[in-house]
RNA sequence: GGGAGCUUAGCUCAGCUGGGAGAGCAUCUGCCUUACAAGCAGAGGGUCACAGGUUCGAGCCCUGUAGCUCCCACCA
């Protein structure tokens, strides 16, 4: 006897014990099977400094579902989780944390500081893995990988040699963005721009031989001390003949010339430029042209620097701006202040503005390695869903820059490059083996401080957490992976690194398909955010609803790539529609004979059997199509709807009166409840695991102890009934048309009426005579046959009712007389509408001859309907 | 400046390859009908942003306009 289903629908009574039980029961682990195809989703993994949020609870939904899904139906299922370290994500963390005590990293030294780097890892690493769980993630805990781990960091050392010797990485100088309070460089694609109001200051640089000055603006009056020339466009007539002379560069003693520069804009300013190669890209660019030299005047917390300083040295960038604003304006170079609004740009992890700094970095040629990344999203081998996020994607690839992952923090992957201590020999090694003596001159060796930027090494994460660069039997498998599912803000940081990393080292692309989903909004359609704390806690509301309603409200109505809002009544509604399932579950339990094994369908289903049957073998269909075509939120929107609409709210129903009445009937009845039942349960598992298993588990299913480990419902022809599907599509549609009647009128359903049916098929209304009296409240039926239309043939039957009081009087004979005639005018209206169109020569020339079918027997179920009210 | 998306019922959103507009919530009416009031039976409510075009036929395809959102680039 299986286990009793709870009164109430109670998810904190059953999701954890099943949780544990799958995990105990080692259901998540995918075997390598020769016999099955595999199908692999690797997990974006989250940062060791992360909490759940709703991002993640909607991306682990997601992969959940297909990874659910796709092992139902007979694949191999390979999902694998794991953590990133999130480098500088991580760093600032931890240093904001030894601040509090009062400790700085440089007091710690690089190793001691490493040490507790993995302290904090063992610590928090694994609280976002304890929070999955918690979400019912199916993933294969004995995969779990760690961007830093051994096997991670082989793969990492060995893809930075191998570009290196393919000449793909090198060290140049570049203007990167340079983030002075994490004191590191930062890619383009960390830095944040944002609008701020500002000032333009327009100075004067007096020539040097005396014959007056040049006016130049600026938002960063500061970076003059850096400057190495002023630019103007060669074809500006005002400028033309100063170019070549030379400017004395106020608050120094230094002198520069005007040089001519195409990338001046005339229009902008004053038209005269002043270039500070180190501190702008564009000016490096302008600097190079012209050999400028390029004067860095700011250390790495942005303060003046020594030497190039002269007063200002040591001052922060902001207090010199000041101080120099002012001494300018003293020695009357100040020509004017304007209110300036601009972009600025800050960093990503901190908000700090960024410094452009010119700056020996390592970069990643990237040109040549877009290429094949690029084709293989134009040639379709390789498709996002939905497809709009190709255009952006490939955008960013076509317009690629070269990759800086230098990155001056300590948490990370450490460049394995080697320098010769020795200025004059200055050679560089990159080696996996470390060398202490340079091969060149014997000097000692010294490794690169700097460690790698934290995305170099999730651009590996589909392989290097299957073993590549060996070739192992998982690595053989389960790669390349099928479908990736993240969110649209990362396809430029990750998806495309991942792409060209992919075909680059593995020659084969590391996904099919790209799963982009959208952001959770709050209410009012805001991003959730700590500073907003608008933020909604998932353990929260799994707290208060349970996981699989949680789940449910994540993928109900939404389509791919789209941003939801979140909202406490949709949750409400994925609650009520558990509820729902949870009772009709119980209903069929509590009538069940207890020796009942299995369910078996009846050799001769009745007719509302075969109706329900037809529909459910639709609906399966239909969930399988959506489910491969990754429209989650329609897959279960077809569940939902004949769930509660046609097996709740009619089947369920129907089968009362044979249930009461007991016997063989009543069995036929409830095997097909109990087979239906099982059918909703597997198709609603990898929407919500957890309540579906706990139903599972009490349903004598005749099937796995566990619903995880069970067959994928798949479409079956023999439960294909279109006739009784359509006929008995006829008597619900009856049914409604009393019932609407019955509210219009005033008649509750305790006021029993007699009625009076004219119908074509007697026949079958006659077999359904008791719907009537249960389900429309009849208290007796009289059906009488309405013969031919006129052309002898049956046409479509609407069923006409009429509903009498229990003395036999017509029911409220002026209402009903205003409801006919109402009625007649809809009716009516579709005529005209359908003869308009049937009559319409353009129509019956180019439509499809299905749809002309279709409209004519519209028409004539119109006509009909209208024969018999006009009748009335 | 470049690109993408959105605009459909009071609200939040679906609507697949073009064939008489859908769901949930909210509103209104009536129901404690022995699985479920977290429920049941009904009802009302839409010029599918606007203007053109293609088509026998457009929410859907094309062009343009307006408003909103996001991404990328960033002029000193």
């Amino acid at each position: 006897m299986k286990k009793e289903l709870a009164k109430t629908y109670s998810p904190k009574d059953f999701e954890d014990r099943l949780y544990k039980y799958w995990e105990e029961s080692g259901f998540f682990k995918a075997e390598i099977d020769p016999a099955k195809k595999p199908y692999t989703i690797v997990m974006p993994p989250p940062n060791i400094t992360g909490q759940l949020h709703m991002g993640h609870a909607l991306d682990c939904t997601l992969q959940d579902i297909l990874i659910r899904y796709k092992r139902m139906a007979g694949y191999s299922a390979l999902w694998l989780p794991g953590t990133d370290h999130a480098a500088l994500a991580t760093e600032a963390k931890i240093v904001s944390e030894m601040k509090k005590e009062g400790v700085t990293k440089y007091q710690l030294g690089r190793e001691g500081f490493m040490k507790r780097a993995w302290e904090w890892n063992d610590k928090y690493g694994g609280t976002i893995k304890k929070q999955q769980r918690k979400m019912g993630s199916s993933c294969d805990w004995s995969r779990d990988r760690f961007t830093m781990d051994e096997g991670c960091s082989r793969a990492v050392q060995k893809v930075f040699m191998d570009l290196y010797n393919k000449g793909y990485i090198y060290r140049g100088e570049r203007i990167i963005n340079w983030c002075p309070c994490c004191k590191t460089s930062i890619s383009d694609i960390e830095t944040e721009y944002e609008e701020q109001d500002g000032f333009f200051w327009h100075i004067n640089y007096p020539f040097a031989d005396g014959s007056g000055f040049v006016e130049i603006a600026t938002t960063r009056p500061e970076t003059l001390l850096g400057d190495t020339a002023v630019a103007v466009n060669p074809k500006d007539r005002r400028y033309t003949d100063i170019v070549g002379k030379m400017l004395k560069l106020p608050l120094t003693d230094r002198e520069i010339p005007v040089v001519a520069d195409d990338y001046v804009d005339m229009e902008f300013g004053t038209g005269c430029v002043k270039i500070t190669p180190a501190h702008d890209p564009n000016d490096f660019e302008v600097g190079k042209r012209h050999n400028l030299p390029v004067i860095h005047m700011m250390n790495d917390d942005a303060t003046v620097k020594e030497g190039v300083g002269g007063r200002y040295a040591g001052m922060d960038r902001y207090e010199a701006r000041k101080a120099m604003v002012k001494d300018l304006e003293e020695q009357g170079l100040l020509v004017k202040v304007e209110p300036h609004r601009h972009n600025v740009g800050t960093c990503q992890r901190c908000g700090t503005t960024v410094e452009p700094t010119a700056s020996l970095q390592w970069f990643v040629k990237m040109k040549e390695l877009a290429e094949p990344a690029i084709n293989v999203v134009k040639s379709g081998e390789l498709r996002y869903v939905p497809g709009r996020f190709e255009n952006s994607y490939l955008f960013w690839m076509e317009n690629i820059r070269d990759w800086c992952i230098s990155r001056q923090i300590w948490w990370g992957h450490r460049i394995p490059a080697y320098y010769c201590q020795n200025k004059d020999c200055g050679h560089i090694e990159v080696t996996l083996d470390g060398i202490d003596k340079c091969p060149k001159c014997g000097a000692a060796m010294v490794q690169e401080e700097d460690t790698l930027d934290t995305w170099f090494s999730s651009a590996l994460w589909p392989f290097s957490t299957l073993g590549w660069p060996e070739k192992t039997p998982d690595y053989e498998y389960f790669y390349p992976t099928q479908t990736l599912v993240t969110g649209y803000d990362i396809i430029t940081f990750w998806v495309s690194r991942m792409i060209f990393s992919g075909l680059e080292h593995t020659g084969e692309k590391p996904f099919k398909d790209v799963l982009i989903h959208g952001l959770v909004r709050d209410e009012l359609g805001r991003k959730m955010s700590k500073s907003l704390g608008n933020g909604i806690d998932p353990l929260e509301i799994i707290d208060r609803y349970g996981a699989d309603a949680l789940r449910l409200t994540l993928v109900t109505g939404n389509a791919p790539g789209n941003d939801m809002r979140w909202t406490e009544t949709k949750v409400t509604n994925s609650r009520n529609f558990i509820n729902k399932l949870w009772n009709a579950s119980r209903f069929i339990l509590m009538n069940l004979p207890e020796d009942f094994e299995k369910p078996v369908l009846p050799e001769e289903p009745a007719i509302e059997d075969k109706w329900a049957l037809s529909l459910f073998n639709g609906m399966v269909r239909n969930v399988t199509a959506n489910l491969e075509a990754y429209e989650l939120g329609v897959a279960v929107q077809n569940i939902y709807d004949f769930t509660w609409d046609i097996f709740c709210d009619w089947y369920i129903e129907l089968t009362k009166p044979r249930i009461a009445e007991g016997g063989k009937n009543a069995l036929a009845a409830q095997n097909v409840l109990v087979y239906i039942m099982a059918g909703i349960l597997k198709m609603l598992h990898p929407f919500i695991p957890f309540v579906t298993e706990e139903i599972w588990q009490s349903l004598p299913q005749g099937e796995a102890e566990s619903i995880m480990t069970t067959e994928w419902c798949r479409y079956d022809e023999k439960l294909d009934f279109p006739r009784e599907q359509e006929d008995f599509s006829k008597i619900v549609d009856a049914i409604r048309a009393v019932r609407v009647q019955r509210s219009e009128l005033n008649v509750p359903p305790s006021r029993k009426a007699s009625m009076e049916i004219e119908t074509k098929e007697t026949e079958l209304f006659n077999s359904c005579e008791s719907f009537f009296i249960k389900l429309a409240g009849a208290s007796s039926v009289e059906i009488t046959e309405k013969v031919e239309n006129t052309e002898g043939k049956m046409t479509a039957v609407t069923a006409f009712a009429r509903i009498f009081t229990p003395k036999g009087e017509l029911v409220d004979e002026e209402k009903e007389r205003a409801r006919i005639e109402k009625e007649i005018a809809a009716v009516q209206k579709d005529i005209d509408f359908l003869s308009k169109k049937l009559n319409n020569p353009g129509f019956l020339a180019k439509a499809p001859a299905q749809q002309i079918e279709n409209e004519r027997a519209k028409l004539a179920k119109a006509e009909e309907k209208m024969r018999k009210l006009l009748a009335e």
